[in-house]
RNA sequence: GCCUGGAUGGCGGAACUGGUAGACGCGUUGGACUCAAAAUCCAAUACUCGCAAGGGUGUGAGAGUUCGAUUCUCUCUCUAGGCACCA
């Protein structure tokens, strides 16, 4: 029996544990349905579950539930992203080892997430920091080794002095730790690198398969991180000599255009081109001023000098001086770009200061060049003062010229990307090693399959400071060369721990397969993943770093397809008084608090109910009691009609069903097919505010006449419209759908029942509500039937005595009719 | 500066392909129940003029298209996120 009060603990529990026995949420690969694979963006064992985790999870169960009850075989996994610095942090205050705090940490978080009530295969789980794990990323790694796709680069990198570590670009936020908001400094080291530069282009072109099912927005937003620019490389003899100066440029269709050529300080011709007096010392200056600008500083007045060198135009043979100016940066294109300053606003404002020379080349159609530019011109236009290739258009201009140089084999055609190589090398102890030996007499060796994984040790101490650990254990690093046996050194650098996530979602399909990463018939079955929820802020590192993955592993054969996630959802963050939660601000709230007052079906629903999911949340509590409020009166709508509900359905057509059940009827079915219609479309808070609808009109309806459900065709109507709202809520709110499921005398497991059909025919009904206006304005509403004509509702409309006041004495200009919404009386 | 979103009551947010602006929830007010309170239930709730009937105004600002615009077009303001000497 069902008691007087809704006590969510006392269901909760209850359900979790039988839902867990019978398995319900294991995923097997031998299902006769359609598989979906539903994964949530894993988590940093940080020590608990926090608002944002509650809120993506309750996304994606919402969506596995849903799509379970649709029929589909559904995998949803939870894992760990366990590699990180807060485990060393953690390490060095309390003397821990990482891993140990890091298992605590998953131990404490994986209570919470059962308590919630998500539908995990905890079969599945993966924790990244375990051996079993990360043995597979270093035999990736040593693939890409063996393919030339990972190589050792030594240059400046991103240091950051607190964290004693190198960061990538995409790390560091307007100079500064993503992490923890030190300003970063600027280190020589030698690093690892994967080539993620080599699958740019289709990094690119495959944004058109995910057009329409990703957010537009993180689509734009890896557009420009990717950054192509199409254009050409043109080699510039350097006067009396045989180097060449190449340069890059998207606007070929120029080339006539050029009065010098401008290259960075750090060229590596630029010493030798330095012949003019004073100018190494110049060149000194501009270079370390260069190296120690700051990514987000403003830009002040363009500096350079004269080299003292020529360059000859590769056309008109002319000689044009080479300038080092400091707007030209060595990891863009060449590291030189030709000036043109009459087109180029760097260009002309360089040439201003400097008093060069300022040459336009084109116009716009039918115009003569100006006497003076006040800024430069960078519209489309035709081509002047450019011998042959006068009166050309420009964008025809730019692959003429390009082909001409072809010809005389001192330009191409090229695409240059912003994007740069993925620095993986880590000077840290918790992350997965980089399995690379150093040999004196073999060089550079990966370690063998049969090796690994190299395991990192127990035995460690933690100063916080001097870098990495595993450089001061004594013998970590000391090993034999694989190939020729003789003493070597391991590499101490651990990878990145973009890597654990770049593949992560692959190993859910074979999380314990001990031949490989995984294997590919299981991959093949699970994979794509249908539906991927988590944060906008992943849009351009992690999204971007599997979606490489994904196809270099395509590429090696472990798996199928293009893409890693055919489905993208961001959710917006949790937010409260304004502010992101966070323990600095003390706005946190926790989800444990919640779950303890108020259950996880509320704190469930309210994550869904109170905004679109892809838009911010701003956490209140007064919200969260509504949304309790809202589960008790389902609760208090099936406990005084208890009896009358668990009876067994009668058959639908021995029923004669008054005007008022139908109504309510018709109220049931359009919650199904609103409900439905909303969650496809990801309007989660629209989709609960349906069944809140119903829930008052059953209210009201009970108000009228507290006696109506005991007639044949009211309780009927009651059972139909309380299993549809328990069948439509069961996804976001699973525990208390349940229980009451089991109350109406069902014995299977509503977890398994099948999503209701709404029935368009209960729908359809014979009036609809007319809105009269005058000239646009509403002036009256009427009750009319469906099949009144036109001329017959023009007749009323007309003749109505509210319209009098408006129309008399006018004249009928027009008369709109919208069917089954809409009279519009145009009078003047 | 550039790119991409967004702007609707006191608040969070709804609104089909251009067709009743403000669903649903919160808050507020009033009522019922109660000795009382809480809880619950019912009702009202964009602003404004009016005793009322009824009228006027209203979706960031201004224009435009249209019988009709929160929705489409243009200009602008503010705001969030992303990028930035990228050749």
């Amino acid at each position: 029996m069902v008691s007087e009060k809704y006590d969510p603990k006392g269901i909760e529990g209850k359900w979790q544990q039988l839902w867990a026995e019978q398995n319900v949420f294991k995923a097997l690969e031998d299902s006769p349905k359609p598989k979906y694979f539903c994964l949530c963006m894993f988590p940093y064992p940080s020590g608990n579950i926090h608002m944002g985790h509650m809120r993506n999870y309750s996304i994606g169960d919402l969506i596995s539930r849903y799509k379970r009850m649709r029929g589909f075989n559904v995998l949803q996994p939870m894992g760990w992203d366990s590699f990180g610095l807060p485990a060393e942090n953690a390490a060095i205050q309390r003397n821990i080892h990482p891993r140990d705090w890091t298992l605590q940490n998953i131990a404490q978080m994986k209570v919470e997430l059962k308590s919630m009530g998500i539908g995990y295969d905890w079969d599945r789980e993966v924790t990244t920091c375990l051996p079993e794990y990360y043995r597979w990323e270093q035999l990736l790694f040593t693939k890409f080794l063996e393919k030339g796709l990972a190589y050792k680069k030594t240059g400046q990198v991103n240091w950051c002095p607190k964290c004693e570590t190198v960061l990538a670009n995409e790390q560091v936020q307007e100079g500064a730790c993503w992490r923890c908001d030190s300003s970063v400094t600027v280190k020589e080291l030698s690093q690892w690198y994967l080539k993620i530069t080599a699958y740019a282009e289709p990094l690119l072109s495959d944004h058109g398969q995910l057009q329409k099912k990703w957010p537009q927005r993180v689509l734009d937003m890896q557009k420009h991180w990717i950054g192509e620019s199409r254009g050409g490389k043109i080699q510039f003899q350097v006067d009396g000599s045989s180097e060449k100066i190449e340069v890059f440029t998207t606007r070929p269709d120029t080339l006539l255009g050029v009065t010098f050529v401008t290259i960075a300080a750090a060229h590596p011709l630029a010493e030798k081109l330095c012949k003019a007096p004073q100018s190494l010392e110049e060149l000194e200056k501009i270079k370390v001023a260069v190296a120690l600008r700051r990514p987000d500083e403003e830009t002040t007045e363009k500096k350079g000098f004269f080299t003292g060198s020529y360059a000859i135009h590769p056309i008109t043979g002319e000689k044009i001086p080479v300038w080092v100016g400091d707007f030209v940066v060595m990891e863009y294109g060449t590291g030189a770009v030709m000036a043109v300053p009459a087109h180029d606003q760097r260009d002309f404002e360089f040439a201003t200061l400097y008093k060069l020379p300022i040459k336009q080349v084109i116009v716009p159609k039918g115009e003569k060049a100006k006497d003076t530019l006040k800024e430069a011109y960078t519209g489309s236009g035709e081509l002047i003062q450019s011998g042959g290739f006068n009166g050309l258009d420009n964008e025809v201009a730019k692959e003429t010229i390009l082909k001409e140089l072809e010809k005389k084999q001192c330009g191409v055609s090229t695409i240059q990307y912003r994007l740069r190589d993925w620095g993986v090398s880590r000077q840290r102890f918790w992350g997965a090693p980089i399995p690379i030996i150093y040999c004196e007499s073999c060089g550079t060796v990966p370690v063998p399959e049969k090796d690994l994984p190299v395991e990192l040790p127990m035995d460690i101490t933690f100063l916080g400071k001097q870098g990495n650990p595993l450089e001061h254990h004594p013998t970590f690093s000391k090993t034999n060369c694989p190939k020729c046996q003789k003493p070597a050194r391991r590499e101490t650098d651990t990878m990145d721990t973009f890597v654990e996530s770049s593949w992560y979602y692959a190993r859910y399909t074979d999380p314990k397969c001990s031949t490989g990463p995984f294997a590919k018939s299981k991959a093949d079955y699970w994979l794509p993943v249908d539906y991927y929820v988590g944060g906008v802020e992943h849009a351009c590192m992690h999204l971007l770093y599997s979606r490489f993955f994904h196809k270099i592993l395509r590429d090696w054969g472990y798996l199928s397809g293009d893409e890693p996630f055919t489905r993208l959802l961001t959710q917006g963050m949790v937010i409260k008084d304004g502010a992101k939660m966070s323990k600095s601000k003390g706005n946190v709230v926790t989800p444990s608090s919640i779950l303890d007052r108020f259950g996880a079906d509320t704190a469930r629903l309210f994550s869904l109910f109170a905004a679109p999911p892809e838009k911010d949340l701003d956490w209140n509590e007064k919200g969260v009691e509504g949304c309790h409020r809202f589960l008790q009166r389902l609760w208090r709508l099936f406990y005084p009609h208890q009896s009358v509900l668990s009876e067994p359905r009668a058959n639908e057509k021995e029923i004669n069903f008054s005007e008022k059940c139908l109504v309510l009827r018709r109220k049931t079915h359009w919650m199904i097919q609103k409900m439905t219609e909303d969650i496809e479309s990801e309007k989660f808070n629209v989709a609960i505010s349906a069944a809140m609808e119903l829930v008052n009109e059953l209210y009201s309806a009970l108000t009228d006449n507290d006696k109506f459900f005991f007639s044949q065709d009211g309780k009927w109507t009651l059972q139909e419209a309380m299993e549809s709202l328990l069948l439509c809520l069961a996804p976001f709110a699973p525990h208390i759908t349940e229980d009451l499921w089991h109350e109406m005398g069902h014995k299977t497991l509503m977890v398994l029942a099948s999503w209701p059909h709404f029935r368009p025919e209960l729908l359809a009904e014979s009036k609809f509500t007319l809105v009269i206006q005058v000239n646009g304005k509403v002036r009256d509403r009427v009750e009319v039937s469906k099949d009144m004509s036109k001329e017959e509702i023009q007749k009323l409309v007309l003749g109505m005595e509210k319209l009098k006041p408006f129309i008399e004495g006018k004249a009928l200009k027009q008369f709109v009719y919208v069917p089954e919404r809409i009279a519009n009386v145009v009078v003047v």
